[in-house]
DNA sequence: CTGGCACGTCAACAGGTGTTGGCCTACATT
DNA sequence: AATGTAGGCCAACACCTGTTGACGTGCCAG
């Protein structure tokens, strides 16, 4: 859709710097950034805001105009910073799924405690369901729910799973299920779905994802 | 987003009939209208290229200009017949599943059957993955989903599930398992569910709907 | 043969989009 | 205290969107 810059950037703005991706979310003062700015605050409540609108409303609908009015400035500061719209969205897509350390865990329970974490971060952060929104409508967001199923869930797996040439699938397999009970409950609301407890969840759930781990292959 | 028209269309076009929405997809003369009309292949070929661009690039980039020019018409044709985008939509997105009759296979292997059915549904019709990533993001999407979900999982559940008051909840678990599958292979194309092969596919997913089906409450 | 009408094209509209450059202001450093 | 500069706003650009109405054209019924 846009052309790609043919050579160089025509003149690029004073402070541009995107090889420094602020990571902090809604807390201004996370990490120890080598000399804080004036316009972390700026920078932080920008993110905040991208984040609100892309979980709302996906990529393409979320503009940089309303934005920049839930940030409460003007919406040349965005491009200013993250240069354009797509470098918001890369700077905004940021997720951690702070997986804990299930080493200790016994085997068959490590199921259950993965559907049980899922779900809990998935409720306490709507931009788990905004990434997923713009995952399945955008390139870059598919990308990057990609580079979070490798780095995030795959490690789990293979930590647990007995073959480690079969880590792949199986994270996979467990990725489908779990990102499909978010789909049917977080994204498009299905009544029973959203009907369903925690603990019927994970009851339902567990054995499904603990099969997926440990169980021999078919 | 749009405002609801407050009374009535002002200046309809002169044969706008959305009471008789086009299901045929390519086919120009599939079923038996009362009668055909001269402009029923155009209709077709919007609906046709209507199909491919909402699912290659979901609702919002799916512009009416683009698809009229798949087309080879005019976009005003679209909304001479169609009435606007989200009618357009609307009958884009007309769905059969064709569940099979699984009342006479033993109850056991209906999983298995489920599983492939839905493989082998989806690859032959791309049409289901822009319905997903439409789904995602477009409310009138969603309800789509809803609904299909409801008029054609539910149904095939209801005649196999031993506890009727479960049915909804366990189709609406089958309906995780199945569209996570889908979402992870065909939308993000996740590389280890790509290279999944058929049987593969079966053999992990099938236990997993089967329990679902079947097994006792946990 | 003739009128009406379905079919189709063209050009334009009003609004929204990402993006840019100029200009002002207030802070921090010298 | 002077001054360079980062932070911020404003107005505009070029483009694209859904949508509309006027205007031809060829088919079919009378």
């Amino acid at each position: 859709m846009a052309e790609r810059r043919p050579s160089q950037p025509p003149s690029p703005a004073p402070d541009l710097d995107l090889d420094e991706l602020p990571v902090a979310a809604t807390a201004p003062d996370a990490g120890a950034h080598p000399r804080p700015r004036r316009s972390d605050a700026t920078r932080a409540a920008i993110l905040a805001a991208a984040r609100d609108r892309f979980a709302a409303d996906g990529y393409e609908r979320a503009t940089i105009r309303a934005i920049a009015r839930d940030a409460g400035i003007d919406p040349s500061m965005v491009m200013r910073y993250y240069g354009n719209k797509e470098g918001l969205f890369a700077a905004a897509s940021e997720i951690e799924l702070h997986f804990p350390d299930l080493t200790q865990v016994p085997p068959d329970e490590i199921g259950g405690r993965l559907v049980r974490h899922f779900i809990e971060r998935w409720e306490g952060d709507e931009t788990l369901t905004g990434m997923m929104r713009v995952g399945v409508t955008n390139a870059a967001g598919a990308e990057r729910m990609r580079g979070i199923f490798a780095e995030q869930i795959r490690p789990v797996v293979d930590a647990v799973c007995p073959a480690p040439e079969e880590a792949a699938t199986r994270a996979a397999l467990i990725a489908s299920q779990v990102l499909g009970m978010a789909l049917c409950r977080y994204v498009l609301h299905m009544p029973p779905a959203v009907a369903l407890t925690h603990d019927d969840l994970i009851a339902w759930l567990a054995p499904t994802v603990q099969r997926y781990l440990t169980a021999e292959r078919p």
